[in-house]
DNA sequence: TTCGATTTGAGGGAAAACCCCTATAGTACC
DNA sequence: GGTACTATAGGGGTTTTCCCTCAAATCGAA
């Protein structure tokens, strides 16, 4: 497998490439600062997995370089790696080909964990979640909301459906469950958010533009 | 009081032009079919009242010619008159210096009442709804609401905040009230409503963007 | 002035939700 | 093989909400 990095910390770059080169089996690891030192590599190396820092000081703009990145190498898994986890962001990211969105926050078994998702053909974006309201589908889309949320996907959809102001007899039925088991998932919920009152839910809710989504 | 009506249908115009006749006291109705029409007359004489109907066929667009005839009558009321009551158009009339919105299934009585507050300096937007969070203020934007949605104010406040996630003890100490009259205030929401389950009023709310203003 | 709507509040009983704890089975990780 | 997470579900008790009814004060409209 042959990765490039990009990111201006120095840091951040040898701490991927150690934990990279840990989970898989690594034929070489390029770095760039900046986008266009990026696409320079990109020009004359191809890669099977590059992670692009969007916020880079000086250079091209984030998004331009994966544009960029993702003509000159349409095989390789490109991966955003962010500090920030705004919508805007993992929109944009998503909508011009990135492979998955992470953010630096998270920790080092969860990253490789995410990676290796991508690297099997999936799509993590933190706040793109599964719909809890389809009855089936290709959703090659997986939600990173765990790592964002952490919320397991059963979680994730009793969450939804929750705010959506179904009772959890209505959601019991509907994910053939019982009501005892949806007030457990409820529960763990709050505890994993820490969050008590059902408003907080609604907050949490409209941040991750589930209202927008169902 | 001297005002100008514009729609592209004769029967709408003479009906707009008795109930008003009826209801005020009126020096002169001009008329218009169109938007440059309109633009044409509002050159020439001053009006207090402009009835602006959106949805014009050929000529210029309606949100073109409120913008229009705002600039060339700053001081009169200019009210769209619409078929639709799409947030959409409400947010961009609001913006472009409308002082109201009226939906053209209301009643005559509902509209003679609407237009008499709007004479009377209040602005009316259906879905613009008044703020239940805010602590005071001058709201001169008054809520239509009540003519889509049949809410009384208080009732509007009471199912904000309960969409949002407020529970009734919640609501009744921010309102000042006891519990057992927001329980009484959302059991006559659902009456008026039509709405049983939580999960409607979440529609409801979704579809008049409440997780947007709120 | 009477009628309807609004706002306020309560009683009483049924239903739902919430809380805390326990428990099992499967999966995944080290 | 132990530890952690996930998904499932029950017991028992408390709190909240829901449902239906009644009622008083206010206010604008017919």
């Amino acid at each position: 497998m042959k990765v490039l990095i990009v990111d201006d910390h120095a840091v951040v770059r040898d701490g991927l490439a150690l934990l990279i080169q840990d989970a898989f089996v690594v034929d070489s690891v390029h770095f760039a600062q900046e986008g266009r030192e990026a696409i320079q590599l990109a020009m004359q190396h191809s890669f099977d997995l590059i992670l692009l820092d969007l916020s880079m000081p000086d250079g091209l703009d984030g998004i331009l370089a994966l544009l960029e990145l993702r003509k000159l190498q349409p095989k390789a898994r490109i991966v955003i790696f962010s500090m920030y986890d705004e919508e805007v962001y993992q929109q944009k990211a998503y909508e011009n080909g990135a492979d998955g969105y992470l953010v630096k926050r998270m920790k080092g078994d969860e990253l490789v964990r995410a990676l290796d998702r991508i690297m099997l053909g999936k799509k993590l974006f933190p706040t793109v979640h599964p719909d809890p309201l389809a009855h089936g589908g290709d959703e090659r889309v997986e939600s990173a909301a765990p790592w964002v949320l952490p919320l397991s996907p059963r979680e994730t959809e009793v969450f939804t459906l929750t705010v959506l102001g179904h009772s959890q007899r209505e959601i019991a039925e509907r994910l053939g469950i019982s009501v005892k088991t949806v007030e457990n998932h409820r529960q763990h919920i709050s505890q994993k958010l820490g969050l008590s009152k059902r408003s907080d839910w609604l907050e949490v809710a409209k941040k991750y533009k589930v209202f927008e989504l169902y």
